[in-house]
DNA sequence: TGAGTTTATTGACATAGATCAATGTGAATA
DNA sequence: TATTCACATTGATCTATGTCAATAAACTCA
């Protein structure tokens, strides 16, 4: 999230660090939000022995496609990402966007291929967990399969809360729901929870949400006329941060 | 699914077996399809010991409800359930329907508490797996990590397709992959892949899929006419497979 | 810097599917 | 066997949101 600029000092160092391949666990700021979570020192030497930190993506290139053979699991470490599922019509479904700390291509083990494609919003850079690797060590290191757990259950979790979002919510409190869950997610990353910008065009966004993008566009005209957000092209800002909440549902 | 009667040789005992409770794992007939699949017979006795075998659970009633403190997960044995979540206003989404040898209670390890409700669509019972002592035994069992890691892909990887169909679907489409679905789930269980009962309601199909009852029935009623399936209540007879297929998308 | 291209906004209009309302059906109860 | 009640079907109408079309604004790259 490189735009990002009202910073906690916890993340000061951010800036510096997130396309910096060189930084291990131990010192990475995502720490605290990331798989190694809960790992003694000397796991979380080993784990750090099996992470491939790649150069990074530009805008638009892509980690995986669906069908390619799974051989590891990503985990975003600066930028952000977005996944998606194509029906075979060419119709195609933006699944999720995903931020530093967050795994990408769990849902790839089973079947041992990727069922989806995952796109860089920016320029971005991921560690690489090699699935091969990560199920050796882990056979010595349960805190670490229970971290693996824990992380598909969270993003089924998401993913249910989705369902009822694109199920049963209005076009109000579908994108109610997506400014809250961005809000939280920046924030929870030590970013301004109520001034953050877009990485993703008004495309991804209604195709993520079930809308088209018209009316994404109206819906977002309609906040700022009643004085909920600011929005100008990908910069947003979070006014009414009560009403917000409660146009959720 | 006590309802099914073209049954296959190989399932021939399951009406028998089904609500009988002490079936262990080795001669359960759901072993191909269910979490021991891959585990050695000593690994699979083991297994065998942790797993409660409870009594039935009448239609309605609820395995258990959101916000309950997570202690087990469920395997469908024999019946059908379904989740549900829940937004504040009352709306909620039945965000899956769970048949013999399919998981329930995935998403609720995350957070230590249910997510979701589950409720048996009609006389049903499952094998309970205490998670603290799943996690106890998986210690010394790779292989059995694996199987969970790789259940909750596949869920995940549903859920996925999910989004898809409640994004980009028409009702026609809906419906369509609705049938499809549910055909090639009894057909991996033994029954016949063209002629089935639905347990649950129009409501909760509708529910499901983000429809109104009415336009459930009403597409139900032209599939019909156009002699693609015969529906009469609970009934299903699909006609033309190729047409439902094409459907899809 | 500016021409070209993509992305976003806004308005006018169309429609798939929701809602409302009436009727039918079938399973449970007494 | 009749009565009830929940569930399902069908028709008439309405509406939230999609689609089409016309700018406008924001990037891209020579």
């Amino acid at each position: 999230m490189p735009q990002m600029n009202n910073v906690t000092p916890l993340f000061k160092d951010m800036a510096k660090l997130e396309h910096d391949h060189r930084i291990a666990c131990q010192e990475c700021s995502l720490y605290r939000l990331c798989l190694p979570l809960g790992l003694h020192s000397n796991d979380l030497a080993q784990l750090d022995t099996i992470i491939k930190r790649s150069q990074s993506h530009k805008r638009g290139e892509s980690l995986f496609t669906s069908q390619q053979p799974f051989t590891s699991l990503y985990i975003v470490r600066s930028g952000s990402f977005k996944t998606t599922i194509s029906a075979s019509n060419g119709r195609d479904q933006v699944t999720g966007f995903y931020f530093p700390g967050e795994f990408i291509g769990l849902d790839a083990l089973y079947q041992s291929s990727y069922q989806s494609n995952a796109k860089a919003l920016e320029t971005s850079s991921v560690c690489e967990l090699p699935y091969d690797s990560l199920q050796e060590i882990s056979k010595g290191m349960p805190q670490l399969q229970v971290q693996l757990l824990t992380r598909l259950s969270k993003e089924l979790s998401g993913d249910k809360s989705l369902m009822l979002l694109l199920g049963k919510k209005t076009a109000d409190e579908k994108l109610a729901t997506f400014l809250l869950s961005f809000s939280t997610r920046f924030s929870d990353r030590g970013f301004s929870a109520n001034e953050f910008q877009l990485s993703m065009s008004r495309a991804d966004i209604a195709n993520h949400l079930g809308l088209a993008v018209e009316t994404v566009s109206r819906v977002f005209s309609r906040f700022q006329e009643d004085g909920v957000v600011s929005i100008a092209g990908k910069s947003i800002v979070l006014h009414d941060m009560e009403k917000i909440k409660s146009l959720c549902d």
